[in-house]
DNA sequence: GACGCGAAGGCAAGCGATTGCGCAAAGTTT
DNA sequence: AAACTTTGCGCAATCGCTTGCCTTCGCGTC
């Protein structure tokens, strides 16, 4: 019907004035007269006048765009992370626009250079699986656009950081379970080129060396796939009977090991206690609840926000590296073991 | 370091030739000379010219936006959905920008207003639960951006609607479920205001009617909360003690339901057997497995996202409404009984 | 030699807003 | 009454790019 979107122009020339006058009138704007005021905005009314911001932040400069690249939506831990991170850019009157990557360089460095085409105002980037440097972020310097990397990231020191304190979580994890009397923990890890895997490992590792405890290579699955755990599983509790407890250090790898177990018939905690690092919902509708370090995926995703606004709105890049720390939730999964070990931790 | 951004003009100033000139030997026109088009080329390269794409737009008048809103992102159905709709969007050279309306229409409503002002090209709806009626999607129409519902919507003959087949699958579910001897059948439904549990639970009803099965109601749960589920639970069985089997609307209610039943000792599928209207993930991490009739999350997203740049780019705004078959997945939670209604589904 | 024509570019008007500066009329000051 | 201030508004440039139409030039044609 409409033909053409009514714009400044139309509403000028209902009211007889000019462009200008009619912009500052409906900005509010003090060199206007109270009733010029009224009359562009009874007119803007009744042309049912939509601003275009498109055209109003192109001439200001800026997008009021934030552009999300993740590697792909899982079901464990984006849907918190993505709200969280929504919430606050909404809040602040951005928009969010995400991409997926599909865990492919090629694609991650495509959508980064997409985003400096369409000028957003900054980037956030949840790596890809096979990003191993950070070259292509070059780009988004050139044109001072500030990124933070979350999540899935890699070490670096030219770009703002925010993950979970993976070591530390790795390293309360083991100590939970040594604290309990464990003393032959199996360690399931994800991919170790990445670098949350890696620091949940080590942190593992370090929660064993401090207690003094033994700690066996083959006491560590590194699964890349979901597909490998099954057998890797098998073979490692073959290798070591003695297992009484498993640590899984995702969602991902925890929801189908407590499935692998049930299926084998091991009892949690019974057989064999299960603890893992989670976002806190998964646990929740497993049975047994399963006892976990929790990270919100919900506060990583309103402080990167922040952080990323923050360093829009006051165009700094001081660089800065965030480990949101874990909280560990106790539920039924874990069993406590009997004398020695328990003595220990209580000494 | 640059201060301002390359634009068209530096070229231009560069190579010695005007604007329109640079811009069409960038746009590989006709018009331009080969050695001309190869000068204005690498003057680009070497200033490292990045197209600004909001003005291209801007004049162009379109965005190459696609705005998704959505009531809140839950870990079931979104994700795959998201997923699946982010793919052909960017397939197409689209980008996606979400934006969650918590469930409050307020929000809702400011958000399709944000749209129009944005200019997106198009809308995807997925309806709050708040949502009852649809004129705040007028302003849409009248400005002539498109829109699509999608999951969650309410009964319209105005907008373009693509949904599972809710009733169906209902019906199906429970369908399966009498085939195999189950007479008692718990059904598990979710808020009764929203076009998905109502047509769903129709089905359900629908199968027995057909089979001839009374369905008293008490064997149907109005969950509205989460929360709710499990005294709703209780006192169906305690009603109830012959049910033998549960069926659950959706994932959500689904492990949780899975999860209480664990947790009260019940066996599935030796005591109970349960079955689910899924999108296919929770079942397999759950144990045993879930029978389930299975729609796609990704297969609804891509289609919707298709639908709507089909909506887009031939400026057509016949409206349809697509239902979604699901297609059952046997898995190991749904027992068959014996003698008697096994005989009549022979027949 | 007048004419036509295609090739290669430039002019300038947009897209829809914002904003620095200028200007006239009215009000204040001295 | 001359000199200043306000008050209220318009002019025109600008954001960065696209595109319809015009111009210029060289060349073939009759």
């Amino acid at each position: 019907m409409a033909g053409h979107r009514v714009t400044l122009k139309d509403i000028a020339k209902m009211v007889s004035l000019s462009m200008a006058t009619v912009s500052r009138a409906l900005a509010d704007h003090p060199d206007i007269s109270r009733e010029t005021k009224e009359r562009v905005r009874d007119a803007a009314q009744s042309l049912s006048y939509i601003p275009n911001y498109r055209a109003r932040y192109l001439r200001a400069k800026h997008s009021r765009l934030i552009a999300l690249i993740v590697p792909e939506m899982n079901m464990f831990f984006m849907p918190s992370m993505m709200s969280g991170i929504n919430r606050v850019v909404q809040a602040n009157d951005y928009s969010l626009i995400v991409f997926q990557s599909d865990n492919s360089i090629t694609q991650e460095r495509r959508l980064v250079e997409y985003c400096t085409q369409l000028s957003a105002d900054g980037v956030l980037l949840v790596l890809s699986s096979e990003t191993i440097d950070l070259q292509h972020l070059d780009i988004l310097h050139e044109v001072s656009i500030p990124v933070v990397l979350l999540d899935k990231t890699i070490d670096t020191v030219k770009h703002t950081t925010i993950t979970i304190d993976d070591q530390e979580a790795g390293r309360e994890a083991a100590s939970y379970l040594l604290e309990r009397g464990h003393t032959r923990i199996l360690g399931i890890f994800g991919d170790q080129r990445q670098r949350i895997g890696a620091q949940r490992l080590k942190g593992f590792k370090r929660a064993h060396a401090e207690a003094g405890i033994p700690l066996a290579d083959t006491q560590i699955l590194r699964v890349t796939g979901i597909g490998e755990l099954e057998e890797q599983l098998e073979r490692a509790f073959a290798m070591h009977p003695d297992i009484t407890a498993v640590f899984s250090m995702t969602d991902e790898l925890m929801v189908r090991t407590h499935y692998l177990l049930s299926r084998r018939g091991t009892q949690i905690p019974d057989d064999v206690s299960l603890m893992a690092i989670s976002d806190g919902q998964a646990p929740l509708f497993l049975h047994p609840n399963v006892t976990h370090l929790r990270h919100s995926g919900v506060e990583l995703g309103e402080r990167t926000a922040h952080i990323l606004i923050g360093m829009i709105e006051h165009n700094s890049d001081a660089m800065m590296d965030v480990r949101i720390r874990t909280t560990l939730v106790e539920l039924g999964s874990v069993a406590t073991l009997a004398a020695p070990a328990r003595a220990r931790a209580k000494r």
